[in-house]
DNA sequence: CGGTCGGTTGAGCTAGATCAAATCCAGTGG
DNA sequence: CCACTGGATTTGATCTAGCTCAACCGACCG
């Protein structure tokens, strides 16, 4: 099951960074070794294809160079928790152990760059740089859980879609009119968010209704931004 | 505010690993320099009391030598998320940055090693390892978040205090019959958890009647754990 | 043009929250 | 040793944010 979609460019290399970082405002880190680029392949992802599923041996880490991946965890009966929404520049899959505890499924279109975790582990032998950065990435991620932990467990449901639409709106490269594309569908929204498909609709249309943001299927503009602000950031300081 | 009620002892030094290690089933990497000890200081804090706020300056990094600490988020209007408890073994502030993002609370009258973070940061430079332990201790705080994530988006009252309490009964020190003391409230559990002090009391008194567990203001002994497997483990895999 | 699949909207329903009383101790003072 | 006090816990009664179920809508597609 494990990549079935996925297939694998002949041509380019070294197109990294360049691309990762087009449109990330305040991009993640990036590994402070160009070797790593050596044993690298560029992946092409297909609309919902899985990149890895949970469980799966922990062979790649990956970086995303345009798209959305999301990271998931499923229980039994189907339900679902989208741990985080990741965008060109973001690094996953540097975190597993011997297995992925995470489903990595391509939100839309994507293409990655694929690192072999071994090749990774063999340069941060000899670079302590390597292992820095990957120091630096995982508490990246630890800080923006535990953000994400406060919303799941205490916030109500206009206050994490504020501070989600917030937080899209910062990540996402934006035309000039302030307008972003929303790559994720209402189901993956609610999933990230604890919340479900009718209760998102509804918590949008009220924000469009109040004209705090403008919204169609697929994009959103933050019209008043003060106001979501005032409704997502309770969190102390 | 900060440490406002511990006192530094005088004396002891070195008596770190083994104390840290004592009853603790899986412990969490140590560091792999003695040295870092060199730096340490041991320190006791009262119940209840603060060992760093939100937002202070990220000084030093905490080992747990006894006792139990709490790691929250606070909002404006008083609403807390407890991200971890943490216990004897367990290190906590090394994921900081400038500031400290959550504050850290003693549970339970606690005793902590203390390591000024700059004295981390120069044996870091010079030992890889002690950036690999860092690594290693960040990765697992990550996906121990990811746990509580689904748990908190997409598990019911009761599926999550199942889990915690299987997670307890795991970490704590367990006498012979199996018991073991909850050092948290209700409150704490509750804020933990994402529920109400009311709900947790409710669950806890109805896994009691069906003999699921046993259960005191301030004990616990799980009698069926699969029972208690069955209501938490719907995780895949 | 009919079908399908997201998305939206309406109408109840319910798990868990909220509000309100008891109880139960642990610690205190006599 | 016992009564007293205050906070934590437990239990009961009610309420509600968000869920569930169901209908409808609009865009895209073969």
């Amino acid at each position: 099951m494990e990549q079935s979609s996925q297939h694998t460019f002949a041509q380019p290399r070294r197109i990294g960074l360049t691309i990762a970082r087009a449109g990330a405002e305040a991009s993640p880190p990036q590994p402070p070794l160009a070797a790593l680029e050596d044993f690298a392949v560029t992946v092409a992802i297909r609309k919902d294809a899985e990149i890895h599923a949970q469980g799966d041996r922990a062979l790649y880490c990956y970086r995303i160079v345009s798209g959305c991946v999301r990271s998931v965890k499923l229980m039994e009966d189907g339900r679902r928790q989208i741990n985080e929404f990741l965008l060109p520049g973001d690094w996953f899959g540097f975190e597993a152990l011997e297995t992925h505890d995470v489903a990595a499924e391509a939100v839309s279109e994507t293409v990655l760059r694929r690192y072999p975790r071994r090749a990774c582990d063999a340069l941060a032998a000899e670079d302590v740089r390597i292992t820095r950065w990957l120091l630096t990435l995982a508490t990246d991620h630890l800080r923006s859980a535990r953000d994400r932990m406060v919303a799941l467990g205490r916030k109500t449901a206009s206050e994490r879609i504020a501070g989600f639409l917030l937080e899209m709106a910062k990540r996402m490269p934006n035309d000039r009119s302030g307008t972003v594309a929303l790559p994720m569908s209402r189901g993956d929204i609610a999933d990230h968010l604890g919340l479900t498909i009718e209760t998102v609709c509804r918590c949008l249309a009220q924000m469009r209704r109040d004209g705090t943001i403008g919204l169609t299927r697929t994009s959103l503009m933050v019209r008043q931004r003060a106001a979501l602000e005032a409704v997502a950031d309770a969190t102390r300081h």
